[in-house]
DNA sequence: CTGTTAGCGCGTTCAC
DNA sequence: GTGAACGCGCTAACAG
C-alpha cells in the first residue's frame, strides 16, 4: 500500500528496458525510438515515477536551490521581494530555502552554514546592521546582498537619500519650511543613517526649519516620536518607513493635527489607511528580481554581479 | 583559488586515513583512536570542510527538508505560524522549502510535484478554499493541513464558530442588541462559511438582532461593506478577520460612528492602532508548532496525526 | 541509429 | 580502522 518511492531503475525494469533509456526519455533525448519512449512513459506515468532531484543534484554537482535569508518574515518590504524571488526562481527550476535572521549575526552564521551543508547554488541575504562582522568570503561569487552593500560583494540596494531627496523636493516646490523628520538609530545604516542624513542635508539645501527624533523600526516608536516632536506649528514630516508613518499619524489624527505626512516604502497599507500620504516607492520586488537575476548570472560568470542602486520614485 | 567543494574523500586522503575512517569522526563514533580523531578533525577544520547534506540524504533515504505551501507570503497570520515552524524545525535539523499557491489550486498541484521530486519527508499545507480538488492521497501520511479539514488527513484548524461564540457571548454580556457582522464569501469555509454561521446561531440564541454581509479578504472590502452596513444606530459590529476590520474601522471613524468593533486574529498592528477593539487569538503560532510537531511525530507512526482543533481565547 | 553496460558523485555501513 | 557495496540518476563509451 505504501507505495514506497521508485526508482528510475524499478522504472527500466518494469518497462522493460535499461536504466540508461529511461534517463533518455526523461531527459527527452531524441535519441530514443519512438515506440520505446512512448512504452517507458507511459509506465512512468502509470506508477507516478518522480526522478529524485536529490540524487540529479549529487551526480550534476548542483542543486538547483537558492538560500533566502531575511531579517524578519514579517517585514512587508522584504516580504515582497521575497514573493518576487519565488515566483521568478521557480519559473528558472530552483526552489528556495528560506531562512530567517531575526538581525541576529550568529543566526546568519549558522543559516549560511546549514545552506552550505545543502550546496546550494547561492544566497540572497537581506543585509542588516549587525552583520558587518560576519564573514562572507567563501559566499562571495554567489551571495547577492539586498538592501546594504560591502565591497567585493554583489548587490542591490535602494536608494536611501535619493528617496528623501525626492520629498523634500516636493516639500519645496509645495512651499513649506517647517519640516520634521522621524527615523532611525544612525546604527542602522542604510534605513537609519542614510535617510537621516539625506534629510539634514536636505534641510541645509533648502533652508528647511524642522526637527528630527531617531529611535526604532516599529510603529510604536513612530507614535512615541510625533507625540513629543509635533506640536501646532508643524507643517510638515518625513518618515523614514511607511511603519513609522503609521505610528506618527495615530498621534496626529488623535490630536487633529494638520500635516502634510510623507514617507518612504509605499505599502498598500498605508495607501489604503491614509491614502493622502505621499510614500516613495523603493522598488522591493524589482530588488528581489534584480538580486535573484544577478545570482543566476554570477553562475555563469563570476565577474558578474556589481552593486546596483535601485532608482525610487513617486508615481504609482 | 576557487576552493571546489572538498569530499569525504579528500580529506581522507589529506590525513592519511580512509574514508570511513572520516565518516566515523564526523558522525563522533567513539570507535576511533584519539590520535587519529585529532588528527582528522584538525585537516577538517583547516580545509572548512562540510559534508554534503546532499550525498547524506541520497544514503539515508531521507531529506531533513519539509516543504511549506503558504497562500500567501504577506498574510499576517501565516506568517506568524510560519515563523514558529521554521524556529522550531530549525532546531529539529530540518530545513524549509517555502512555497506560495497564492489561493491557486494548479500552483499547489506543481508545488507538490517539485516537493515530491525533493523527497521532502513532510509538507505543511495552509489550507484554502478552491483546494478541494486537489489529489493529496499521495501525501496522506506526511503532510499537515493548517485552517482546513479534510477526512483522513492530519490537520490543525482554528475554532472558528468558538472564535464567534466567544465575542458573541462578550457583547451579549455587556447587554447589546444590535450585533452586525462582517464577513467573508461563504466559498470560503472557515473564515467565510463557519464564521458567518456561527454568527447567525448566536443571534438567534442571544436574540440579537442586526445585519450582515460578506466580501473578500481584503480591508478594501471591509471599508466598503462598513459603508453600505452601519450607520448611526449601529451598536456592535464583528469581523471575520482584523484585515476585515481595519477597513471597517476607517469608515467608522470617518463617520465618527460609535460602534463596539471586535474582530479574529489578535494582529499586533489592529492591538497598536486600535487598542479598543476586542480581537480573539485564534492562536497562529501555536498552529504552526502543532502542525510541526504532527509531521515529525507522523515520521515515525503513520498512526499519529489527527485532526486538532486550537482553543482560541479573548485575554492576551 | 538505438539501446546497454559501466562507472561516477559522496557519505554511510558492514563485514573483515 | 578499512575496503567495498550501496542509494539513484547521469553520461561516456560501446555493442547490436
Amino acid at each position: 500500500m505504501n507505495k514506497k518511492n521508485l526508482t528510475l531503475k524499478d522504472i527500466a525494469a518494469l518497462s522493460g528496458v535499461g536504466k540508461s533509456t529511461v534517463s533518455l526519455v526523461i531527459n527527452k533525448s531524441p535519441r530514443v525510438k519512438t515506440a520505446t519512449r512512448e512504452r517507458v512513459e507511459a509506465v512512468i506515468r502509470e506508477y507516478g515515477y518522480t526522478p529524485s532531484l536529490t540524487a540529479r543534484a549529487l551526480r550534476a554537482q548542483r542543486e538547483k536551490i537558492i538560500g533566502i535569508i531575511m531579517t524578519r518574515l514579517d517585514s512587508a518590504a522584504e516580504n515582497r521581494a521575497i514573493r518576487a524571488i519565488l515566483a521568478e526562481a521557480y519559473q528558472a527550476g530552483y526552489d528556495a530555502i528560506l531562512q530567517e535572521s531575526m538581525l541576529d549575526p550568529r543566526r546568519l552564521e549558522e543559516h549560511l552554514h546549514v545552506l552550505e551543508s545543502r550546496r546550494v547554488e547561492g544566497v540572497i541575504l537581506f543585509g542588516f546592521s549587525g552583520m558587518d562582522d560576519v564573514d562572507l568570503t567563501p559566499w562571495q561569487h554567489r551571495l547577492v546582498l539586498i538592501a546594504r552593500q560591502r565591497p567585493g560583494f554583489a548587490s542591490v540596494t535602494y536608494d536611501d537619500s535619493g528617496a528623501v531627496d525626492l520629498l523634500m523636493a516636493r516639500l519645496h516646490a509645495s512651499g513649506r519650511r517647517n519640516v520634521s523628520f522621524i527615523g532611525v538609530d544612525e546604527q542602522d545604516h542604510t534605513t537609519g543613517r542614510a535617510r537621516y542624513q539625506a534629510y539634514l542635508a536636505g534641510c541645509k539645501r533648502y533652508g528647511f526649519s524642522g526637527a528630527a527624533r531617531l529611535g526604532d523600526l516599529s510603529y510604536q516608536s513612530g507614535f512615541t516620536l510625533a507625540e513629543t516632536l509635533l506640536d501646532q506649528e508643524s507643517e510638515a514630516l518625513i518618515c523614514a518607513t511607511d511603519t513609522l508613518a503609521l505610528g506618527a499619524l495615530k498621534s496626529i489624527q488623535a490630536r487633529g493635527l494638520q500635516v502634510d505626512v510623507s514617507s518612504i516604502g509605499s505599502t498598500p497599507l498605508l495607501a489604503f489607511l491614509h491614502p493622502e500620504v505621499t510614500s516613495v516607492r523603493l522598488g522591493f520586488a524589482k530588488a528581489g528580481l534584480r538580486a535573484l537575476h544577478m545570482l543566476l548570472e554570477m553562475q555563469h560568470d563570476k565577474a558578474a554581479g556589481g552593486q546596483l542602486v535601485l532608482p525610487c520614485s513617486l508615481e504609482d
